[in-house]
DNA sequence: CTTTTCTGTATACGTTATACACAGAACTAG
DNA sequence: CTAGTTCTGTGTATAACGTATACAGAAAAG
């Protein structure tokens, strides 16, 4: 783990991108990063992210814990890693004639799908901008939907970047709500139903508000979540919507 | 720490609400609960997330580690009781006379000041719904700004949620970026300098749309992300306000 | 008083991430 | 072919962490 070349990416990205200068002196290495990866993503989607640890990872692809450090810088390193590993390939959008809405649209969906295939993978503690390939790689497909709308590259990136951010919310609430399918239930019972206990704990004149939403039975609804991610959606999508409009008539305007 | 009475909160929330009941037979408590978290927070402004341990925490009011199990009930709890308190209490939306757009447009910016402030807030791994009270404080004051606006309960939650989590997302991306006041600058040197180096990582027949985007130059704006939460959070409003009026068309449509 | 019940302490355990030094493998130079 | 170099994975060690358990003393109830 070398700290710089030239091409002026952090060591971790450079392994992650295949740029590895081939050291061709020492021992074959008996591992690969994407092993370790595998490894580790494998350790995630069953016993849960709180269960990844080094050793844990090490052992399943049968090495020591240090030999780790070999392939990753530290932890976090891996855990970018795995996160960009479970996102996979972003879907073919935007698919020939298909509306950037309805591109962004499927690519949204996708991601969610993604995250939900990895529930833990929304809630790794990764900082810094998504540099990764899959992360990349994802950008450009969204970037893509966008070609045609006349929104400068800066707004195109805002607007990724909300969807982006979006999903991944939506689906950690999804997640907070028991609606995985992991097992792993809370300890606390249905957090639903916890959640309802708070009406009798708030008083009308302190919440007004919240308490006319629970008197009105809004919440007594089962799993309203599972379209809490398309109210989102819908919500933002429409919100660039209007601002492709709103440049639309600038630019005309601006033109005549 | 018992586990429940006939309240049917956890016994976590009881103690936040101030519910407590008074055991009133050992010896006087000598500690509180907000001295604790009020300790925690100070340790998690002033060295980050990471530098937050229950013996930290202890030494700092004077206690022993084990100390702080009588007030709360594990790590994570006191995680989520740190993030409330450093929420504080919601502005006064909406005002008299203010839009619902402008009474959360406000909310949501004052959501952002709140986390700035404390930047490892947006980033503590808490789950669970917000049940806290200055969380929800802030959910009904969100809800009071959407009130004359027709929206089903259902929406107003959905709505204010998204914006909350919009919110989150756009600080922590703030922070990543490094434009945090805390000084603990990342260990690669500037964020934006290595993300641009992505330009020399990347083929334009893989990423053509990312690609196009850093060709356009967009990504040499010094620091692009002060507004990008007003970005968002006008998208998102936008969003909101094409479904109230949708929802209003609807209804009068038909009543006629 | 005695008994009960609660507080904070002391101690201990199992895990964790990771620093450091080293044995052996695979190559290069002579 | 030998000697030197460089890299791999191992062994060992350390400091810190969350928290279980058992206990000493304080305060109130009977």
């Amino acid at each position: 783990m070398t700290n710089d070349d030239g091409s002026g990416l952090p060591a971790s990205l450079r392994a992650a991108w295949g740029l590895q200068d081939r050291p061709a002196k020492g021992p074959k290495p008996g591992l690969s990063l994407d092993r370790i990866v595998g490894a580790a993503v494998r350790i995630a989607d069953a016993e849960g992210l709180g269960s990844v640890s080094m050793s844990k990872v090490a052992a399943e692809v049968g090495v020591t814990a240090m030999a780790l450090y070999r392939y990753v810088g530290n932890k976090d390193e891996l855990l970018a890693l795995m996160v960009d590993a479970g996102l996979g390939p972003p879907p073919d959008v935007p698919r020939p004639g298909q509306t950037w809405r309805a591109g962004l649209a499927e690519w949204g969906w996708a991601e969610g799908t993604a995250y939900r295939r990895h529930p833990w993978a929304p809630r790794a503690p990764i900082a810094g901008l998504p540099m990764l390939p899959q992360q990349v790689a994802w950008m450009d497909r969204g970037l893509r939907c966008l070609a045609g709308t006349g929104l400068s590259e800066q707004h195109k990136l805002s607007a990724i970047l909300l969807i982006s951010n979006l999903v991944r919310s939506y689906v950690m609430l999804e997640l907070d709500l028991g609606l995985a399918t992991d097992g792993t239930a809370g300890s606390e019972g249905d957090p639903m139903a916890s959640f309802a206990s708070l009406a009798r704990v708030i008083t009308p004149a302190q919440f007004p508000a919240l308490t006319a939403a629970f008197a009105s039975g809004a919440l007594d609804n089962a799993d309203p979540v599972d379209d809490e991610l398309g109210f989102g959606l819908e919500r933002v999508l429409d919100g660039i919507e209007a601002l492709i409009a709103r440049v639309a008539s600038e630019a005309s305007g601006a033109n005549e």
